[in-house]
DNA sequence: CGGGAGGTTGACAATCGTCAATCAGAGTGG
DNA sequence: CCACTCTGATTGACGATTGTCAACCTCCCG
């Protein structure tokens, strides 16, 4: 059972989105302190616990304030597709508060903390302030975007080329997130969730990190943590091209995204 | 070479994202005006022809007036993911649009006409006109929740329900917009494109269209043409529940959406 | 009549899935 | 501290869906 807690633990407990949507779309004064003053509840969440199901009507937008979570529908068969991963600071669920009602479920991946903001609320100042809302507009498009890169993804790429695909998206936006070091970090998933995640069965995900291992791309010291030697390697194995996350100062072409000699993420993100 | 028009050839070039936008919220008659208001230049398209690149900063959004049309990205060893398809009325590049960079190519699937609208003004009167602002982001969000079909469809469905999956949201999809019946129509594209949008061979399309048919699932008097006798049953095949279309009175689980003996979609759509 | 694009089919190969056994590590209770 | 248990990771053997290659067919169009 989570437990629930209203109000401001903190004077900044939405700062996470606010840098987010900031790094979208230049905020004014204004808007960042009617964003602060958004009404929320914060709840506390248990590993696999769920947010939101799939066919919910909707009444609250989350925040994920710290944890990872995961979109996903489940097909007739029972099998589950992932069809996002999300991290600390974004908004998972602005696609289902227009709509009303949710097509996929919200699940975590990890035990966490999320916001629960109104639905009317966030739709509120999404329409009386166009700065918000732009950035808010953006953040799903950039959502889709994402989506887009995950269909040509599991659609066209082989298991090892999918894989590494997967492990460059989360290693940057680990660092985006600045939730640590894009060469080194631990997946908070378990083989079978990234196979979810990759149209993949657990047996084949094993085998494939494991020859991604043989094949010098990325070191293990345990089965969860990845450590990636050569980004650009790694890149080029995973046909990684970082355009469609959009961030900004990143080459549209194939760059130094992150390790290696060249500078890290080059782009100029207000930092917490 | 598309031959270029410019200014109002009728009273209503733009009324089909009038119509569409309507359909996802309420707009006033000055919203109304101001959308036909918009500046467009209509540009006739040849099969195939390029409405975007990847890679192209974006001058103008695209309305489809005539004809269908696919969103495709290419992936490293040249293999081509459609991760979209359109037909009249969509406006194809509102993802494109506020990012500023295409990270996908727009091409037609047959010829067509399109209204381009340059983006500034797209940008300019979702902003000064919260309702069309409202109707543009709920029609992004509803392309995104179209993706996240995708993603699982491609992810985790075989080919025989993948197939029947994409046949069924067409089917629908050309009825909401007043395209024909669902129960017969002729496909758009070659089975090759077909392929690319289901992330298998043409080959194995083939041999999956033939498998539907020897299944009773679909009719086709010609390669393109396809009949369906029981939507039910096809949309069992399909693992198709229309939800994540968001089609208004459609019920959330799966209902008779179209064809047999229940009525058909029974949204209430302006009809032009 | 000829050319070409697209559709259909067969033989065969390969990627990936299934089933099942084993192993490793964390948490629990005695 | 040590069985006990459970989840997740790893590995092997085998099977199945899907891909590849290539031939042939059909229809449309110049």
């Amino acid at each position: 059972m989570p437990d629930n807690t209203t109000g401001p633990p903190g004077p900044s407990t939405l700062e996470p989105m606010l840098r987010k949507l900031e790094y979208w779309h230049k905020l004014d004064s204004a808007d960042r302190a009617a964003l602060l003053a958004l009404p929320y509840t914060v709840k506390t969440m248990g590993q696999n616990g769920y947010v939101v199901r799939e066919g919910d009507s909707i009444a609250h937008c989350c925040l994920l304030l710290s944890g990872f979570a995961i979109r996903s529908k489940i097909v007739a068969d029972g099998h589950r597709q992932i069809v996002a991963i999300h991290m600390r600071g974004e908004m998972v669920d602005l696609q289902n508060s227009l709509l009303g009602r949710a097509d996929h479920s919200v699940q975590m991946l990890t035990a966490g903390k999320v916001a629960m903001i109104p639905r009317v609320e966030i739709v509120r100042i999404a329409f009386e302030r166009p700065n918000i809302g732009r950035a808010m507009w953006i953040d799903t498009l950039v959502d889709a975007s994402i989506f887009r890169e995950w269909v040509a993804n599991i659609g066209r790429r082989d298991a090892q080329t999918r894989i590494a695909h997967v492990l460059c998206e989360f290693a940057l936006r680990l660092k985006v997130a600045g939730l640590g070091e894009p060469t080194s970090y631990e997946l908070p998933m378990t083989q079978e969730q990234l196979a979810d995640a990759t149209g993949l069965t657990s047996v084949h995900v094993n085998r494939t990190l494991m020859a991604l291992g043989a094949a010098g791309l990325i070191e293990r010291s345990n089965p969860r943590r990845i450590v990636i030697g050569d980004w650009r390697k790694l890149a080029d194995a995973g046909d990684f091209d970082s355009g469609y996350l959009h961030l900004h100062g990143t080459e549209p072409a194939l760059a130094h995204e992150a390790g290696g000699g060249a500078p890290v993420a080059k782009f100029s993100q207000p930092v917490g």
